[in-house]
DNA sequence: GTCTATACGGGGATAGAC
DNA sequence: GTCTATCCCCGTATAGAC
């Protein structure tokens, strides 16, 4: 995860990862059958952790929100990671990618549980929200994960943070 | 452009580009002083063509508005290519990436002309539309690259020109 | 100016020894 | 479970033919 951060997927060799664990390539490689799926399984970890973290049912939708919009202002401490998660995602496009099937689950599951904390937010705000929670989800993480193209390549002109909230704001919501 | 489009760019290998155009490696490179080069001269090539076949400085911002989603329509006819857009913006946030400085340049002048010709919309459409030009261009484009990467990875759930006609729509504009 | 031939270092991956 | 040795392909650089 260090170093795939610090320096993106290609950039990094099995045999620098390995020399930081205190291996050889072909060691590493008794572990994870390639590279690619070493990166899948360093991503799935990440985002387990992330979402632990993060995420407690017992929370009411709008403290949720909230730690969502925390959540994206700590991702801008790790830039690349952030940038790996782009990158990725769009590699990943082509069916025969190792990580297709993880990243088409992760949009369809992200896009369910936006939609269902949308949901119930819209429907507690004064007044209540009238637009599809689907098509808003939908809209929020494209938004979120277009900002981040734009941030990862021009900090200084980009507050990720604001944009979202100017979103959700025009929507009838107060973030 | 078509080998890149189709498999992306670290699939595909100077020595295939070379037996495409009927050459071998070294001779490709007598034209181009590097394999990233070379993307960054396709990138700007195929940009050029999209953009000078779909802008007139002569239409009207509503015409130039809709020409733009029909070119969203269009881009869905060439995934590889849209992939290899959203992929390589990822990479190339990496300064030390040879298609940083291409791709910071290419969004502050997309940031710059959409905000114009949203200016112009906003201030013609009935009622006048109150948002910041830019802050909204900054989000229409994120969520169009957002709206690929879904689409990518998901065909049959993303319907990129109908989500960004409801993100319009919602801002009080008629597209 | 255009290209081929060739070589170098490094990458991911595999086979088999310990 | 980890190693060494090896394989083949990659991007790049150079020398030289036409």
């Amino acid at each position: 995860m260090e170093l795939f951060s610090r320096s993106g997927f290609h950039a990094v060799s099995l045999r620098d990862i390995a020399a930081h664990a205190g291996m050889t390539h072909a060691g590493l490689l008794h572990h994870f059958p390639g590279k690619d799926e070493l990166l899948i399984q360093v991503l799935t970890r990440r985002e387990e952790l992330a979402f632990t973290q993060a995420y407690d049912p017992d929370d009411p939708p709008a403290l949720t929100l909230s730690k969502h919009l925390d959540q994206l202002a700590l991702n801008m401490r790790t830039p690349g990671l952030v940038g790996l998660f782009v990158k990725v995602s769009g590699e990943a496009s082509d069916p025969a990618h190792p990580a297709h099937d993880y990243f088409v689950q992760r949009y369809r599951t992200l896009r369910a549980g936006t939609a269902e904390l949308l949901r119930t937010l819209f429907a507690q705000a004064t007044p209540p929200v009238e637009h599809d929670p689907d098509a808003v989800a939908q809209q929020l993480i494209a938004l979120v994960d277009g900002l981040q193209t734009q941030w990862l390549l021009d900090p200084d002109n980009v507050d990720m943070r604001a944009s979202v909230v100017a979103y959700l704001t025009q929507l009838g919501l107060d973030a």
